[in-house]
DNA sequence: GCGCAGCGTCGAAGCGCTTCGAATGCGACC
DNA sequence: GGTCGCATTCGAAGCGCTTCGACGCTGCGC
C-alpha cells in the first residue's frame, strides 16, 4: 500500500509531524520546543504544559537523523557480536538483552554489528556518525578488534579481557575472587583437602587470564584459611574427566571439596564421581563457576559461582555512558562474584579411608 | 566560507571529514560528489576518478544522520527480539545473524529492539525515521506486535506466522511440505505403516498454524502414496512420550515409520523405542521436524527436516528491500523444506511379529 | 552559420533539529 | 522614575547531505 504523494521535489512526508507544527500548534518558538524537550534551558511550566500538550497531540516525534546531525549525538551505541561463538548461549542472550535494555533505559539505542564485517565494520560505523561508542562482547584473549578499538574515534567498552587490555576499558566477572568463594564456602563447610579441577591444559599453555585468576584465587584462599588445594588441567570428553579424577584420587584420596572450572567437564564430573565411590554430596562437595543454566540442569543440581550477565550489561553500559559524557572510567571493572548454594555442597564427611 | 574557527556555534569536531572537503580537494561542487557517491547523474570519469581518490586520501565517510535527513532513508532496519524466547537459541542466532549479514550486502544496518518496549518501542522506532522497515522474530500465534505493524508507517516482515496474518508479509518454513517430505522419505524406503507423533494435544486445539499444517501435510502424503498413517499428539515429558509409544504400538505394532514432530520428546523417543522392542533404525525408521543441532546430537544421529534459518534470514530482509523501494510482495512465503538423511532411517524392516 | 539536444557540472534550497546570542517583560532597587 | 537583573522566549545560523533546476559546452543537422 502506498501512501499519496509519491514525486514531489524534497520528498515531503505528508505523515511527518515536525517540530515546526507543534512550535505553531503550541503557538511558541522552534527553540522553545526543542527546550521542552532536552530541558536545556528553563521554561515556565505553563510554556511546557502547553508543547508538552501539542506534542501529545499531535503525536510528534523527533526526528532521529536531524537530532543527530543538529546535536551531533546519535544516541545509539553499537554491539559488537561474534558470529563464531564459543559462548554459552543463554549466556549471550542475557547480556545482549540486558545491553539494550539498560541503553533504553538512558535513552539510546542498540546497532547489531556481527564481527564478520571486522575492524572495518567498526571503522565504518563509527566514521559515519551512526553510533557515539562501541560495546565489543565475547572478547577473545587475542582479538583483533582490540587494536582497532584504540584507533576508534569513539569510546568503547569490552565485555571480557584480551590478552593486552592496555588502553581498553574491560568488564568482567572477577575471576580470582570467584575463585576464592568456592574455596571459602568448602572451608566454610569443614571442608580441609580439595582440589581445583580446571580447564583444558592448554588453557593455562595460552596465558587465557580467566583460568589463570580462578586458579590463584583458589591457591591464594586455600593458603590463607589453611587448607590444603591442588589443581589439576582437565579435559571436556568423559575419558579425560576420568583419568585426572583417578589421578586426583590417586594422591589425595581424602579430598572432599572439589571446585569445577570447566563447563564443558562438570556434568562428566558428576557422572564420574559414584565411579570412585563418591556420592555427591555426601562423601564430595562439588562446587562450579558456570553459567546458571548448566548449575540448575545437573543432577545434583550444583552450588556455582554464576556469570552474572544481567551485571556485567549493566556495568558495560553504564561505563560506555560515562566515557560519552567526558566522563573518566577504570580500566579495568571486576564484578564481584556471588556463591549460589544448591545441592551438591554440604558439610565435610567425618574421615573415611578410601582404597 | 572559512573553515579554521574552532570554536563557533555548531560544534564543530576537527577530526570530522565533510562532503564539502572532499569537493573542495578535488576541486568540484559538493552536489558532484553526491552523485559520483550515489551514481543517481552521470558523471565524466575522469572527475569520478579525481573525486574517489580524494574520498580516499582524505578517508571521508558520509555522515549517516545528515544522508537520513536529506534523502529520507536510514539505510537502517529495526530488528525486534523476543526477550522470552520459546525458540531454540542456536536457530534464533543463525537467524539474526544471517539477517545482519543479508542487511549488510544491500548496505543497511540492523538496529536491535527487545520485546520489552512493546508496541510502544515499534512506534517510537518508526516515527523517528531511525529505521526504514522492521522485521520481526519468533512471532507467537497471538503476537500483540501483530496489531501495531499493520498501523505502522512503515513496512515490516514478520518470520512467524501469527494467527491472523492478514495484511501482513510473513516468511517461514512450509511445514505442510516438511511433512509430507518425511512421509515421502519413509515411503521410499519401503516403510507402509507410520506415525506421526507430533506436539502436545493443546496445541492442537489452539489454532497453532504449524502443527496443524505439517499435520495435514504428512496426511495427505500418506494417502497420495497409498500408505497408512495415524497421528498422535504427544507430551514433552518421558512418562508422556511412553505413553503415547505405549497407544500406538497397540494400536499399529507393524508401525516402522515414524515422523516426529516435537522437539522436547524427540530425544525421549529415541530412548524408549528399545523398551518397546524396537532398535532404531533396524525396526523403526525415525524422522523429525527439528533444528540441525537437536538431529545432530542425537543418538542416533537423526534423519530430520532443518529449519532453514540462513535462508529464512535472507529472504525476510530480502521481502523487506522490496517492500522499501516500493515493490510488491507475496503476503505469505513459505520456504521448501529440505531433509537430511542421517542415521535413524533404514528401508523397511521384513515384517515381524511383536506382542 | 544557427538552433537544438544532451551531457556534465554547479549552485542553492531545503531536510528537521539544536544552540547561541539577543530581545522581551517584569519586579526590585536606588 | 529610571535602571539593573533575572527569568523566559525568540530568531537565526548552522549541522552535512541530497536533489532539482539551470547553465555552459560540444557536436550535430539543416
Amino acid at each position: 500500500m502506498t501512501t499519496g504523494e509519491a514525486h514531489r521535489h524534497g520528498p515531503k512526508r505528508a505523515d511527518m509531524v515536525t517540530i515546526t507544527d507543534v512550535a505553531r500548534h503550541a503557538g511558541v518558538a522552534v527553540s522553545t520546543v526543542s527546550y521542552v524537550l532536552s530541558g536545556k534551558r528553563s521554561i515556565s511550566s505553563t510554556t511546557r504544559q502547553r508543547v508538552l500538550a501539542s506534542i501529545d497531540l499531535l503525536g510528534y516525534r523527533p526526528h532521529a537523523g536531524a537530532r543527530a546531525l543538529a546535536s551531533r549525538r546519535a544516541n545509539v551505541i553499537a554491539l559488537v557480536l561474534p558470529l563464531r561463538t564459543g559462548m554459552h548461549l543463554p549466556v549471550l542472550m542475557q547480556l545482549v538483552t540486558a545491553v539494550v535494555t539498560s541503553a533504553r533505559q538512558v535513552d539510546h539505542d542498540v546497532l547489531l554489528m556481527t564481527a564478520d564485517e571486522g575492524p572495518n565494520g567498526l571503522r565504518r560505523i563509527a566514521a559515519s556518525s551512526m553510533v557515539d561508542g562501541v560495546l565489543v562482547l565475547d572478547v577473545e584473549m587475542s582479538d583483533a578488534r582490540a587494536p582497532v578499538l584504540r584507533t576508534l574515534e569513539r569510546p568503547s567498552v569490552l565485555i571480557g579481557f584480551p590478552a593486552d587490555a592496555r588502553g581498553l576499558t574491560c568488564v568482567d566477572l572477577d575471576f580470582h575472587q570467584a575463585g576464592a568463594r568456592c574455596v571459602e564456602h568448602l572451608a566454610g563447610l569443614g571442608h580441609t583437602r580439595m582440589a581445583l579441577l580446571g580447564a583444558p591444559r592448554v588453557v593455562y599453555e595460552r596465558d587465557t587470564g580467566f583460568a589463570h585468576r580462578t586458579r590463584a584465587g583458589c591457591l591464594e584462599a586455600a593458603v590463607r584459611l589453611g587448607r590444603t588445594l591442588s589443581a589439576y588441567a582437565c579435559g571436556e570428553s568423559p575419558p579425560e574427566v576420568h583419568a585426572t579424577l583417578a589421578t586426583l584420587f590417586a594422591q589425595d584420596p581424602g579430598m572432599s571439596g572439589l571446585v569445577v572450572h570447566n563447563e564443558a567437564a562438570v556434568t562428566h564430573v558428576l557422572a564420574a564421581l559414584p565411579r570412585f565411590g563418591r556420592r555427591v554430596p555426601d562423601d564430595v562437595s562439588v562446587v562450579a563457576i558456570c553459567p546458571d543454566q548448566v548449575a540448575e540442569s545437573a543432577n545434583p543440581s550444583l552450588s556455582s559461582v554464576l556469570i552474572p550477565a544481567e551485571d556485567v550489561g549493566r556495568q558495560a553500559v553504564s561505563l560506555l555512558m560515562r566515557k560519552l559524557t567526558g566522563g573518566t572510567v577504570p580500566d579495568a571493572t571486576l564484578l564481584v562474584p556471588a556463591l549460589t548454594v544448591r545441592s551438591s555442597s554440604a558439610p565435610a564427611p567425618t574421615p573415611t579411608h578410601y582404597h
